[in-house]
DNA sequence: CTTTCATATGATTGATTGTTCATATATTAT
DNA sequence: ATAATATATGAACAATCAATCATATGAAAG
């Protein structure tokens, strides 16, 4: 298969040209496609799903993260920064700590859908 | 900071207590959130976002997913195991062909809700 | 200003992962 | 049987990534 060259394979380019058509409307572009999955990537380890369903029930500084997850202050800050620039969390300053709390809504939507389907 | 000891750190222990037990009782167990993480890792890579954008428009064959991403025959079927595994996607042999399709709704409203916080 | 406490960050490392290449399997036609 | 076509799979390699360690920043207290 050279996926270079327009070569008649299967059945697609005449039989279902508007499909195709279709599908080269809808699709988002490429840009877009791959910062939905870069976001994806950011739920993809166990690590920052569980820092999320921490901060759930409620705002809370790096430390008490750090403390019931049973980890290093470092690898919370260090996943912390990754749900940070993805706008997952967002954080405020109280002293010298600092509070993490979830960024809005399509988190825990995200997050149940997706539970929803591995508990099937 | 070390986690494996319950010293006093932050004010978590004594001023949350009916927080921490709160989170102790809703977190889902660590099978559940390994679980859940390696799902998000499927949907954590462009490729295979492509492909199950393709898929919402109606069910191929991976000749013709392989055609419109313009990419190997081998690297698509590769991405479509994984797919498969996860059960984000189903399939069935027609002849040589075999068609893929989405396998239930919560694929698009995961994508959906994804996309929704990348734009804005 | 120095110390202390909470957090952030840069470098390193072992592990994971996506694509490629070669090859195997499965189905149909000759 | 053999050839042709569609798909699947194993090994290999480069790239990415999460935790660790050491260290830096930032804020309050002495």
């Amino acid at each position: 298969m050279r996926p270079d060259e327009t070569i008649e394979c299967c059945e697609l380019m005449y039989v279902h040209k508007d499909i195709v058509e279709k599908v080269r409307e809808e699709m988002p572009d490429e840009e877009e496609l791959y910062d939905l999955a870069e976001l994806f990537k950011i739920f993809g380890d166990s690590t920052r799903i569980k820092i999320l369903y921490l901060l759930f029930e409620s705002e809370m500084c790096v430390c008490d993260i750090a403390q019931l997850l049973n980890m290093t202050q470092s690898a919370i800050s260090h996943q912390l920064r990754a749900l940070k620039q993805s706008k997952l969390v967002k954080y405020r300053r109280e002293g010298k700590t600092v509070f993490y709390s979830l960024a809005d809504g399509h988190v825990r939507t995200i997050i149940d859908q997706g539970m929803e389907h591995v508990k099937e």
